[in-house]
DNA sequence: CCGCTATACTTGAGTACGCAACCAATATAG
DNA sequence: CTATATTGGTTGCGTACTCAAGTATAGCGG
């Protein structure tokens, strides 16, 4: 299912939801190390990330004014249009899988449930939200 | 948590599963292939893996009588002593994630919904069955 | 019996990380 | 206002994988 993200759209499952969590924060953008908490990726995971996301112009650094140690990482018009198109397969890949194994009374449980683990703080179901 | 079992017995998960799957094999014995399946790597990945097993002496390699293209991995006194000791306090560990985050009637549920899913043929609860 | 495909495994190259060491800018303490 | 700690970020090195290619054995169909 990953493996669908990178060979149809060359993303990472990494990739795919930073992007995600870009076009859901505010003005499309985060500081990297809130991406990188968002993610459970180290700092250095997430510049290594984001090094691919630049160079392939779906996201771009922006500084911050009131601190100078931070960049942000800012969503582009070709990320976020990247973003929807992966997503409309991979939303449909995941409801799929989960669709085919459990009966939706057995999701509502399992959203209950698994939604309390941290980290878990989204998704309510609809796609990328942006 | 995987990083307890790095820090405190040196062993990935990955290896940890390895010595758990050949504890529970019949004679502590399986192809690598197999091995390969049910750990979710591909056959280098669990050459690699074993080459590190072997080196720390947890398991051996055993060669197979009627098709000379298989080489058993054979688990040691050695392995299944290191399994005990990591079995502990790995399972002390997954444990108390998750009865401090769920009531044992969730946890129930969770295992009844979870233990439908792809590759969890096992792990009734109790620790490493050997 | 001979080629052909399939299976079991290994090896070389590349990738996605983590960790530790580092620099720069900001907060806090004295 | 300095001195120290804390936070945000990058970089070098090591590790755990995957994929593609290669070797060896096994099991065909003719």
């Amino acid at each position: 299912m990953s493996a669908q993200l990178v060979a149809e759209h060359g993303l990472t499952i990494n990739d795919y939801e930073a992007l995600l969590h870009l076009a859901r924060a505010e003005d499309g953008r985060m500081r990297r190390v809130d991406l990188a908490e968002r993610l459970i990726l180290t700092a250095s995971g997430v510049t290594r990330l984001l090094d691919g996301l630049e160079a392939a112009g779906l996201v771009e650094r922006a500084s911050c004014a009131s601190d100078r140690r931070v960049t942000y990482a800012v969503l582009t018009a070709a990320g976020r249009t990247k973003l929807h198109e992966a997503s409309e397969s991979h939303m449909a890949d995941i409801r799929a899988y989960f669709e085919g194994r459990f009966s939706s009374e057995e999701l509502k449980q399992l959203a209950a449930l698994l939604g309390r683990l941290p980290g878990a703080a989204d998704a309510a179901g609809e796609d990328c939200a942006a």
